[in-house]
DNA sequence: CAACCGTGGAT
DNA sequence: TATCCAAGGTT
C-alpha cells in the first residue's frame, strides 16, 4: 500500500468533512440500536435506500424489539418482506432473532466475531454493525466502497475477484481512522452513494478530485473493473389456477431455490413458451388433473417477469372443479380466496392477483 | 467458487 | 427494449 501514501492521506479526513455536510438524514443514523441498525443493513443489501425505506418503517414499528421478531413465524416475516426481494434475508433474519434470544439471552452480540455468526451477516454487515453500533475499527467494503477506492486509487483488479477482495479489503482497512470507524464507514459509503456515483458521477464538484486517479486519467466510466457478468435465462412459467366453490390451490415453495417459502399456484414449466393444447398434453398437467373433471374458465396473455438472472415468460390458467381429489389436496393447500393476502407471494403472483380482472372468473 | 438469489429505477 | 446494478450472502 506504500504507493498510495500521498494519496491516503487527507483521504479519510476529506470523506468525514465531505460528510458532515452531505449526509442524508436517514432514519436508522438516528440510533445506536444494533439491532435496528442490524435491520436496516439487511434490507438495504442490494437495494436502494428509497426501495427499503417503507420496509424499514414498517419493520421497526412492527418489531420494536429483536424478540418481537423472534416472537413471529417465518411466514409473517415473509409477508411483511413480501416485494423487496432476496427472500433468504427474511428467512435468515427471522432465524438469526431467534438466534440472539436464544443464545444471546436476546442481547444483540456486540463483537464483530459474534455478530458474523448470525445467518444472513457477512463480512460487509458485520462491519457495518460492528462499527455503527459499537465503533469497533472494521472497515466496511461494500459496492460504494470498492467503486471510491478503485477510482481514487486508480486499481484495475477486478471486484468479484479473490485477488480483488483481498487487495481492496487491505486497502480499505487501512484508511479507517482509529476511534472513528463509525462515522468514516457511513462517510465513505454516503460520498459513494451520492457523489462518486456508478453513472455520472459528480466529479466537477468532488472535493477528491485533484487527487484521483481515475479523473487525471480520464477513466472514470471504466473503474471498477468487473470480470463476470451474468447469463440471463429464459424460463416458462405455466401457473394452474385450480377454483372449487370459494377456494383454490396454493402451492407452498418448500424446495431450495427462487422463493423458497413463499406461495404461488400449481406450476408447470415447459422449455419454452406454451399454447394451451400443448399444455393439455404436458405429462404433470395430466397428472395433476387425473380423475378429475375440470373446465378452463380463462386464460391470461404470456406476462414478461425479469429478475436479475431470468427472464420469466408466465401464462396463468384458471380452472374450476367440483371438487379437491385427495391427491390434489396431498400436495397443495385449499384457501378461501380471501384469505389469499395473509400468504407471502412473489411479486409475479402479488402482481398478477392485483389486477382485479384478473380474478373475476375466480368469483363467477 | 461460480452460480444462485428479486425487485425496481436509471439510462 | 435491453442492460446495468443497488448498503451482499450462501452454497
Amino acid at each position: 500500500m506504500e504507493k498510495f501514501i500521498d494519496q491516503c492521506e487527507d483521504f479519510p479526513r476529506e470523506l468525514i468533512r465531505w460528510y458532515s455536510s452531505n449526509r442524508r438524514n436517514l432514519p436508522w443514523r438516528d440510533t445506536n440500536d444494533p439491532y435496528k441498525i442490524w435491520l436496516s443493513e439487511i434490507i438495504l443489501q442490494q437495494t436502494r435506500v428509497a426501495q427499503g425505506m417503507d420496509y424499514y418503517n414498517k419493520f421497526v414499528s412492527k418489531y420494536p424489539k429483536v424478540n418481537d421478531l423472534a416472537a413471529a413465524t417465518e411466514e409473517e416475516v415473509l409477508k411483511d418482506w413480501q416485494g423487496l426481494g432476496y427472500y433468504s434475508r427474511a428467512r435468515n433474519l427471522h432465524h438469526s432473532a431467534k438466534m440472539i434470544v436464544e443464545e444471546h439471552s436476546g442481547e444483540f452480540p456486540d463483537e464483530y466475531n459474534s455478530i458474523i455468526k448470525l445467518k444472513g451477516v457477512g463480512e460487509y454487515t458485520a462491519a457495518a454493525i460492528a462499527s455503527f453500533a459499537f465503533n469497533q475499527d472494521y472497515a466496511v467494503l461494500d459496492g460504494n466502497v470498492f467503486r471510491l477506492l478503485s477510482r481514487f486509487f486508480g486499481i484495475k483488479t477486478p471486484i468479484d475477484s479473490t485477488q480483488g477482495k483481498k487487495e481492496f479489503s487491505k486497502l480499505a482497512q487501512s484508511l479507517v481512522p482509529k476511534d472513528d470507524a463509525a462515522t468514516y464507514n457511513q462517510a465513505i459509503m454516503e460520498f459513494g452513494a451520492l457523489q462518486c456515483t456508478p453513472v455520472n458521477p459528480d466529479c466537477s464538484s468532488c472535493p477528491l478530485q485533484s487527487k484521483c486517479f481515475a479523473y487525471e486519467h480520464d477513466i472514470i466510466k471504466d473503474l471498477p473493473l468487473k470480470e463476470k457478468k451474468v447469463k440471463v435465462q429464459d424460463r416458462f412459467l405455466n401457473y394452474l389456477i385450480i377454483q372449487s366453490s370459494d377456494q383454490l390451490l396454493l402451492n407452498k415453495r418448500t424446495q431450495e431455490g427462487i422463493w423458497k417459502n413463499l406461495f404461488d399456484f400449481p406450476l408447470i414449466e415447459s422449455s419454452s413458451s406454451l399454447k394451451y393444447l400443448e399444455l393439455e398434453k404436458n405429462k404433470d398437467f395430466i397428472s395433476i388433473f387425473k380423475e378429475t373433471d375440470f373446465s378452463l374458465e380463462a386464460e391470461s396473455d404470456e406476462r414478461k417477469h425479469l429478475l436479475s438472472h431470468r427472464r420469466l415468460y408466465c401464462k396463468f390458467y384458471h380452472f374450476k372443479v367440483d371438487e379437491f381429489s385427495t391427491d390434489l389436496l396431498s400436495k397443495y393447500r385449499a384457501v378461501p380466496v380471501s384469505e389469499l393476502p395473509q400468504y407471502p407471494v412473489p411479486k409475479l403472483i402479488e402482481n398478477y392477483l392485483g389486477e382485479e380482472t384478473n380474478l373475476l372468473s375466480l368469483f363467477k
